[in-house]
DNA sequence: CACCAGGGTGGTT
DNA sequence: AACCACCATGGT
């Protein structure tokens, strides 16, 4: 399996520590991690402070805002409809569990247990929300991980999650690095993985076997 | 105009 | 279990 230690520092060398993830709390980067899926992060951040400025970004206001008003400040990320019936579960949720502080409190397993169960987050969501926003030691399978995954090893099938899960884990385990590590992945990706591969020219080069392709 | 973006869900085979 | 359509706006 890959040697994922080698690739992070290859990573970190490249494009420097990305200090994700830029919000002011908790909460934030739970509605982030919500908003942005399928979508990009400059208009997940507008829906954010959209939110922000209708005062909605706070768990028991947003939980009992009207959808309507959801849905007006969230339209640019996409899915809107979908997304701000999720945003309101996930803040009903939050009140419920007295508010971040008291999820702060749960085991990694109860948490991410808990946000697998809500509607609309899925592994990559909480491991997200379990990392970011709870520093919790979650592997975040992206479709950037998967894809540099695959071309690393020329494979016409991509590996299973739980098995790119596990050999990360193995090299990188701690919080503080899971959370570079996932950063450094999505701004490599965001560069030269996507969506035609680059990897003949990448920082990643030595350990790419379809350098060149 | 086509294609893509830091997914998740429900239905079909 | 592996597909598939769908959700929807904004940028290139």
């Amino acid at each position: 399996m890959t040697d994922f230690a080698q690739l992070f520092r290859l990573l970190l060398n490249e494009y420097g520590r990305q200090n994700w993830w830029p919000a002011k709390s908790a909460f934030e980067i739970m509605v982030g991690a919500l908003l942005v899926q399928r979508t990009t992060w400059t208009n997940a951040a507008k829906a954010v402070d959209r939110l922000t400025i209708n005062r909605l970004l706070h768990p028991a206001r947003l939980a009992d805002a009207e959808v309507a008003d959801v849905e007006l400040c969230i339209r640019c990320a996409g899915f809107f409809r979908t997304k701000a019936r999720r945003l309101q579960s996930l803040a009903r949720f939050v009140v419920d569990s007295g508010g971040t502080d008291g999820l702060a409190a749960w085991s990694a397993d109860e948490l991410g247990s808990a946000l697998l169960a809500l509607p609309g987050i899925g592994a990559e969501t909480a491991a997200a929300i379990s990392l970011y926003a709870f520093d919790r030691p979650a592997v975040v399978i992206d479709a950037y991980l998967r894809r540099l995954v695959q071309r690393l090893h020329a494979t016409s099938q991509p590996a299973p999650d739980a098995s790119i899960g596990e050999a990360v884990l193995t090299y990188i385990s701690d919080a503080q690095s899971l959370n570079e590590w996932h950063a450094l992945v999505v701004e490599h990706g965001k560069r030269v993985c996507l969506p035609e591969p680059r990897c003949g020219d990448c920082c990643l080069r030595s350990l790419c076997q379809t350098a060149g392709g």
